[in-house]
DNA sequence: GTAGGGTTAG
């Protein structure tokens, strides 16, 4: 029992402690349910806790541990996976404390995006001791994380396999299956299987919409209406989702007049049309550069009494700020609220960029006040644009500033904050950046990411160009224990 | 977490 609670080289303090930790871990007190608030305050820190044992965190607080709120801190330490792999197996050896399956899920994905797996299947094997798991969404993510490390192959291995692990497949399992391989774009091989196995799983529609949404998306419209005139050949009806995914289809690939002309068609003859079908098309007369049109198609869909949803303001705003005007975009923002719609975090990411884009940085940060001042949070690619455009501005201390928020605030940064900040540093060709590039290099390093090779490289350059040897060679120490999957990651 | 529309810039 002793040993599980050693999760830093600490080990002295980690004995003196143990018969505490113990009892506050079990200890509950406050009977509120989670917030947001207790979340952020726990995640934050089990994230600063680089010097100080996780357990000692534990043992200053009372915490009545709930799966809510473990899985509330599990997403938010979501880029800082060997944190909360660490956190999750620490708490597992509560006395009274266990998880539930969903916060097993979320963990294996964790693991999973680390290319963690043997920590994957550590996990399977528990929940499935537990008898908790493992279940079919478990199998997507697992499946979906092979598919995205380049190793589809594997993939289709543990799917087919599932059942081994007490998992049957079914119709459900092998859609969310092939809609993985599509949605990484592996169409082919996601097609090759659907062959092989539709008599098996009785392929519907939606099977086949997966597959044709997926030749679309690698702008091979044709393929998609093939795919579709097999599925009608074999007795299945197209529905509405069908003709949204070939609308979309056809503007993905810019063949902008078929998606008109299909449009059209669909009107003829009186198609049943949703804010989906009207976003499609909106979005894509805007994307192809045609305001007037996507403008006019928006219109449309007042008029014919459909409620367009955040979403299709976000697409109308998103083209107004890319092919017109911001100020334009700004104006439909307006509307947007005045007619009582509540913005979310695209919304405004969509304007800030949009006004990142063309330097009214000062504006771009009162929108950032204003999200905050609407209670919607702004998440990290909020961060990352705004930081970005100050970079490339060179205001490197403005972006620094903005990065510095994040930290003690509620969102955390992730691997592009950092690479946007470190290119950054070099903008500027000042010694003294370069440092601080260092020195964010060894932060990042120490939660769990993994720089580029060209990362050090190029901090390594700079230093002994500058005469920075003996920060070189901290770096170069740094660089050698941090391998694809550094020793501490591992249970 | 069985399907369709909205987030970076290069």
């Amino acid at each position: 029992m002793t040993s599980v609670f050693l999760v830093s080289p600490h080990h002295m303090l980690h004995t003196c402690l143990l018969s505490s930790v113990k009892y506050t871990l079990a200890f509950t007190t406050i009977a509120t349910p989670p917030s947001e608030d207790e979340a952020a305050i726990l995640s934050s820190l089990i994230l600063n806790s680089d010097q100080q044992p996780l357990i000692q965190i534990f043992n200053t607080k009372s915490v009545c541990w709930t799966p809510d709120l473990v899985n509330k801190i599990l997403k938010r330490l979501w880029n800082h996976g060997p944190k909360a792999i660490q956190f999750f197996n620490l708490l597992e050896r509560h006395p009274t404390y266990t998880h539930s399956a969903e916060s097993f899920d979320h963990t294996i994905d964790i693991a999973a995006r680390l290319r963690n797996y043997k920590t994957v299947w550590a996990l399977v094997a528990r929940m499935r001791k537990r008898r908790i798991g493992p279940n079919p969404k478990t199998f997507a993510i697992i499946t979906e994380r092979y598919v995205s490390a380049g190793k589809p192959d594997k993939a289709v291995k543990v799917f087919l396999s599932m059942h081994e692990y007490g998992c049957q497949q079914d119709l459900n399992s092998f859609n969310t299956f092939i809609d993985v391989l599509c949605k990484s774009r592996r169409v082919e091989m996601a097609y090759n299987l659907f062959k092989v196995l539709k008599k098996r799983f009785r392929a519907d529609t939606i099977s086949y919409n997966i597959i044709a949404n997926g030749f679309c998306l690698i702008k091979r419209t044709p393929r998609a209406l093939e795919v579709l005139r097999e599925m009608v050949e074999s007795g299945l009806e197209p529905n509405l989702k069908t003709y949204n995914v070939i609308l979309n289809g056809y503007f993905k690939s810019g063949q902008v007049k078929e998606a008109w002309r299909f449009f059209m068609e669909m009107k003829r003859r009186k198609c049943m049309m949703d804010v989906v079908t009207y976003t499609t098309v909106v979005h894509g007369f805007g994307v192809a550069g045609e305001i007037q049109k996507a403008r006019q198609v928006f219109n449309e869909m007042l008029d014919v009494g459909i409620l367009p949803s955040v979403a299709s303001y976000n697409a109308f705003i998103q083209v107004l700020c890319k092919k017109d005007n911001v100020e334009n975009a700004i104006v439909v923002f307006d509307e947007m609220l005045k007619k009582g719609y509540t913005p979310n975090s695209t919304t405004y990411n969509v304007v800030i960029r949009g006004l990142c884009h063309v330097g009214k940085m000062d504006r771009a940060m009162e929108y950032l006040d204003k999200m905050k001042l609407d209670k919607c949070d702004p998440n990290v690619q909020t961060y990352n644009v705004i930081i970005r455009y100050y970079c490339d501005e060179g205001e490197i201390e403005k972006g620094l500033e903005v990065f510095e928020t994040m930290g003690s605030g509620e969102c955390l940064p992730n691997l592009d904050t950092y690479n946007v900040l470190i290119s950054g540093m070099f903008g500027r060709k000042r010694s003294d950046d370069l440092i601080v590039a260092g020195k964010l290099l060894i932060e990042m390093v120490d939660r769990g990411f993994v720089p580029r090779k060209f990362t050090f490289n190029r901090i390594l350059n700079g230093l002994l160009l500058t005469g920075n040897q003996d920060f070189a060679n901290e770096i170069l120490r740094v660089q050698s224990r941090c391998g694809r999957l550094p020793r501490h990651f591992r249970l």
